[in-house]
Order: C-alpha cells, then structure tokens, then sequence
DNA sequence: GTCTATATAATGATAGAC
DNA sequence: GTCTATCATTATATAGAC
C-alpha cells in the first residue's frame, strides 16, 4: 500500500525511509504527550538527532503538517463499511483496532484538541459520509426523510463526532496509556441503548415545536435554499 | 453579586481588587490567544508587572486554576431557565449574552480544547441538569420516558455538549475576533429543524435494532454494570 | 544524510528594592 | 503590594563537520 504522504512503501517488515520513521515516530510521541513535547522527544524516539528532524521537515510546524496530513490519508482510507452507520465512533473503531493504525487515534484527539485543520477536514469528511449513508437508508425506506437532508447530516455528523471525541477526551484525562480501542468500545456500549430509543422513538411526546417551526419556515415547503428534497 | 471565587465584589463599577483584575486578564487573553501565551501578556493586559501575576497566584498554572473555579463557578451561577431545554448551547448562550461574562465563552473553549478538570466538571453539570429536565418533562407527559433514564441523560448532555464545542471550535478557527453570542446562534439555527425532527419522529422507520437491544438486555430491565465514568 | 555543537529567543519563576 | 532586574530552563532552529 502505497501511502499517499511522502512516497514510502509500507508493509510488514520495517522498511521504511528514515523521513517516514520520524514521522511515526513524532504521531506516537505527540499522542502520547501532546504537542507541548519538543523536537528532541520525537528524535529520540525515531532514534535520531534533533537536527535530523528539522533537516527532513522544515520545522516543527512543518512535522505536524506532515502527520496530520498522513492521518487525515489514513482516515479517508479507512472507508468505513456500508453495513455499519458511518458515526464517528465507528470510523474510530476501525482505526483502533487496526494495531498499526491505533496510535492514530491518540495523535487525533490530541490534534483535535490543539485547533488547526485536521478537526475541520475530519468533520467534513464525515459530513459527507453521513449524508451519502442518509440518502441510501431513505432511499431503502429503512430511515425517514428529512425536510433538509443536508441539514440532518450535518447535524447528525456534529453530534456524533463531538460527543465521541468529548469522549475520549475526558477518558484520556486518566494518568497512563490509554487502550483507545478499549475506550470506543466503551463509548459504543454506552450510547447503544439510549441512541437507538432515541433514534426509534424520538423524544418528544407531540409534535408541537416541530409543527411550529415548519410552519414558521412556510408551510411545510423546505426553505428556498433547499436543494434536494423528499 | 458577590464572587464565590476570591471574595471581590463585582460591579457595574470597576472596584475590583488587583487579583481580580489579574485574573480577569487572564481570561480574556488566554480566550483570545490560548494558553499558550505566557505571563508577560497577562500582565501587560492587566496593567501590572510580570512578577506581580506570580506573586498573586505562585505560578502560571495557580493562575489557570483560578479563572478555571471562576468560570465553572459563573457558569453554575448561570441557572438554566425552565423554560427553555437545558443544552449546552442554550447554557452558552446565556453567558454569551451577558456581555460581563461574554469572555469566559471563549476561555472555556480554550480551556476544553486544551484538557484539565474543568471540561469534565462542566460536563457532568450539564449531565447532572439534563437528567433533572428529563424527568420533570417525563414526569409532565412531555417527554417519553426511557429504559434508562440515567444512561440517557448522559448521551443528550455528551451529543449536546461535544457538538456545541466542536462547532465553537471550527468557528474560532477562523482568524479574528469572534462573535461567540452570534456563533451560538447561528448553531442554534443550524440544528434547529433536524433536532426537532429527530426528537419528534426518530430516524429509523422500523423498530427492529431497538427490539433486538432490548432482547439482549433482558426484558427493559437496565444492565447492573452502569455506573458513572471515572 | 546524519551528526554535534551552538545560536537565539522565549518561557516560568526568583530576589530584593521601594 | 508592586516594581525592576535577573536567573535558569527550555524551545526551535542553524552551522558546519563527517
């Protein structure tokens, strides 16, 4: 498989470029540390010099580039599967449990956390994902259509991704390694059963606030902006 | 009002005490700038000298403590009105708005993204009062009730809470100044019609991934080994 | 490509005068 | 209480030998 990021073959055996060992090595340290951690972390880690590592990217700025670039790859490649819902904790899942993927996961709160734009360009991705799984179920006629489909994705994508990574943010507050698989497991456990009663059942009892911002809205006709509609 | 936090009493008028005025400080730079930023910025927005912000707080983290127990101390000041549903973007919206209070919005985003025991201390207040709204609506015939409410509770406030943070934090991406009461908003406007439709109809059309959880749990009867998280 | 050694800047925190 | 001055540490990044 050829990663995307810098050219390096990746397979089995450890054959990897000394750019791309850093670069491993700098997601494992900066997810197990934060990014607070400096250049002379990762080297050590890589088994190199610090020097080494500014030759090869630039910077400190420039590394982070590099791996969260790798990451966000290695998300897209891990196309989630169509029998499962696309929430993010699924889309985690499969990178936990992947053993060379997991530090991944630890590498992505931690981003996640310190801003920049691989939060952006995650959440998009599962935008889109989710949007693309909502028009299949209601188009099988397992999932009801919404009066803004893409609305309901975006929103639905919002919560699902925040709360998972509210999730393994606080779960990631305990001193010690974290088992990240572990934890989404736990996530996923945890939210089954009220996730389906409120997916199966909604919350409310009447329809009134959903009756009075659509007829807020016009009459049951989606606003002018809406594309697509039911 | 008085401030639970150092004693100082808080005005329409500016009598704060130079601890207060510090702190104050503190919370608009590092909301604005992160905390990244050192001391020296703190000082020079609060008019004093470096050392003086060390000698009032013993150092940059007693700092940190201090706008942490002043913000989560404001924002359970900030009662949640009955009326409205108790979620996390209502209970910003309230502090945003308070243009007194408008900047420990942004300090909290900073403060999330950047770990410590205030995001889990406002997530389990936000837990502890969704819980409280569920039952009384429960207890009204507004709400349905759940298998779990305790379990359910959690999942709202870790969807309302996550997503509301996420949102703020690709918001404040941006660069310049932001308008957290307006962001708030426009979340609010954002979820507005596909909440509402997914509180009042559900998403799925059938009830068959609910019934075969509720198979496996044994009958509506709430698994033993729910307890809290850490 | 890789190393050692070093430059430079910024940080948190201290000491002591007033 | 408040300041100025300074220390000690750490960080990123560079220079040049091999």
């Amino acid at each position: 498989m050829r990663s995307i990021v810098d050219g390096s073959t990746r397979s089995p055996q450890r054959d990897l470029t000394t750019r791309a060992r850093i670069r491993d090595a700098a997601i494992a340290v900066f997810g197990e540390q934060g990014f607070r951690t400096g250049v002379r972390a990762v080297a050590a880690a890589a088994g190199v010099s610090p020097g080494l590592v500014i030759h090869h990217f630039g910077s400190k700025d420039g590394l982070r580039e590099s791996c969260d670039a790798y990451v966000l790859e290695a998300i897209r490649a891990a196309k989630t599967e169509s029998l499962t819902r696309p929430s993010a904790a699924g889309l985690l899942q499969q990178l936990a449990d992947v053993e060379e993927y997991a530090p991944l996961v630890a590498y992505l709160v931690r981003s996640y956390q310190s801003g920049g734009e691989l939060a952006r360009q995650l959440f998009d991705h599962i935008v889109a994902t989710t949007e693309q799984y909502l028009a299949d179920g209601v188009a099988a006629g397992t999932l009801r259509p919404s009066r803004d489909p893409a609305a309901r994705a975006r929103y639905l994508a919002m919560q699902s991704l925040g709360s998972t990574l509210l999730f393994l943010q606080i779960r990631g507050e305990q001193d010690g390694p974290v088992d990240w698989g572990r934890a989404i497991r736990d996530l996923t456990d945890e939210i089954m059963l009220p996730a389906l009663e409120l997916y199966t059942e909604g919350l409310f009892t009447a329809s009134t606030f959903l009756d009075a911002v659509v007829d807020q809205r016009g009459g049951g006709d989606p606003r002018p902006t809406l594309q697509e509609n039911r």
